[in-house]
DNA sequence: CGACCTGTTGAAATATATCAAACATGGTGG
DNA sequence: CCACCATGTTTGATATATTTCAACAGGTCG
């Protein structure tokens, strides 16, 4: 099950893989690129695995190539929060602290690409321009991260689902996704942990949406967007409600 | 009441204000401090005062010198999710974004050191040191918001109650309190609106806190520790919940 | 085929919100 | 000094959104 590891077979594409640092490299000349790229390793996870653990020790940094992994935190008892998804192009486990924060795991077949955070803090010594793409970067996830809070302390269930399929869309869209039709990569559990709600909660939501005709499911992974105007207008708070 | 705004008095202490810029400028030598003092201006705001609006151009920095100020943002519908507080010595209002996020109102009577963006942003361009300083101040700021989706997520009442003491009074050590009294510095509803819950529940939790023993209550804003181990294990979610 | 996982739906339980009243407190002005 | 008001707090009774517990349906995979 867990042969991801035993396969960090050097990328000989990663140049590609390097320039989506999330635009971190975007001042960075061709032949910078390539350097970072021989630094790089690609590894492939099988859904639920985690690629790092809350608490382990950060010696990697990532940025997701292909698929989506959750970022959660897990209580004692069991009781779980995500942070957030990520999805392809995004940075993951990037942290100048000495542990990570939170664990990252994979929701379905993930293609990562791997670079050690040594590699990664020298390229930052040599080229400070990156810096300034780095606080733009947290500067973002600190403002998405203020609107989850938002989410999660006054918006109702239906608010927060509908705030998700909007902002999830929002992302492919980002990512050059268009149409109607958004393959949400989350089980019924992996959004309820995000939203502070139960998969049952969330799985009548969908429901309550598709009877509404905000929505159709063509299988619970595959949402088509019905009303989106609605949606919009429930993500935000200011739905009717009715 | 609001003659805050037409007393922006030079400051002569405020070397002291800028040297408490969270440790931006700890790098930064005696003159160059005294330069960045010259810039800054204190001004003085009473309780419910607004500091700026979220969506006001963020043409200004500030630091907190005396007093609280609530982070917070508002939906149409009147709805209100507090962000966060903020304490004396902390940066507030300080993003690379062109509007503030935000609003940040006082809670109190506040003293508060305001200086223009644009000065702070020079300053980092001759001081590259302090953009680390700056990277560190949002990660853990970052670090802080993830703690509160957890928080907002899957905590009871009880424990998100507990969670905001404790962490108040962790912010209050590190600023030199010692003891066991507390003083609370906001609202029922400031609060109930940083925690997602309403004031009448707050009010509630803190009745049974006081029933059980937890703590003890001088006046609605003052909090005597009585328990703090029990507390500590309900704020971060092992309590035993009776 | 049976085991298993994910999703759906129902009925009951419960934590928290809402509505409402009474109680303190501090300031203000007569 | 007292009456008065605004503001914040506490507490109670009730309502409600969401959870919990439980059963079942549809895939998939060995």
């Amino acid at each position: 099950m867990s042969m991801a590891k035993t396969q960090p077979a050097i990328a000989r594409d990663c140049a590609h893989c390097a320039s989506r640092l999330v635009g971190l490299c975007s001042p960075l000349t061709p032949d910078v690129l390539s350097e970072v790229a021989e630094q790089a390793t690609h590894l492939h996870y099988a859904a639920r695995e985690a690629v790092f653990l809350q608490g382990d020790p950060a010696r990697h940094a990532f940025t997701l190539i292909e698929g989506a992994v959750r970022l959660s935190r897990l209580l004692p008892d069991g009781r779980r929060a995500a942070i957030g998804f990520r999805l392809a192009g995004d940075l993951v486990g990037f942290t100048p602290a000495q542990e990570y924060p939170f664990s990252a795991e994979a929701m379905g077949p993930v293609t990562i690409c791997r670079i050690e955070r040594r590699r990664l803090d020298a390229l930052f010594e040599r080229h400070p321009v990156m810096k300034q793409s780095l606080l733009d970067l947290f500067t973002r996830e600190l403002a998405a991260t203020q609107d989850h809070v938002m989410a999660l302390g006054r918006f109702t269930a239906e608010e927060r689902v509908a705030g998700f399929l909007v902002s999830l869309a929002e992302a492919q869209r980002r990512r050059g996704w268009h149409g109607k039709v958004l393959d949400l990569m989350a089980t019924r559990g992996d959004i309820a942990d995000l939203l502070g709600l139960t998969l049952e909660t969330v799985s009548r939501v969908f429901s309550a949406f598709k009877r509404r005709g905000l929505i159709a499911l063509h299988g619970p992974q595959s949402v088509e967007f019905l009303d989106s105007v609605m949606l919009q207008e429930l993500a935000v708070g200011e739905g009717c409600a009715d």
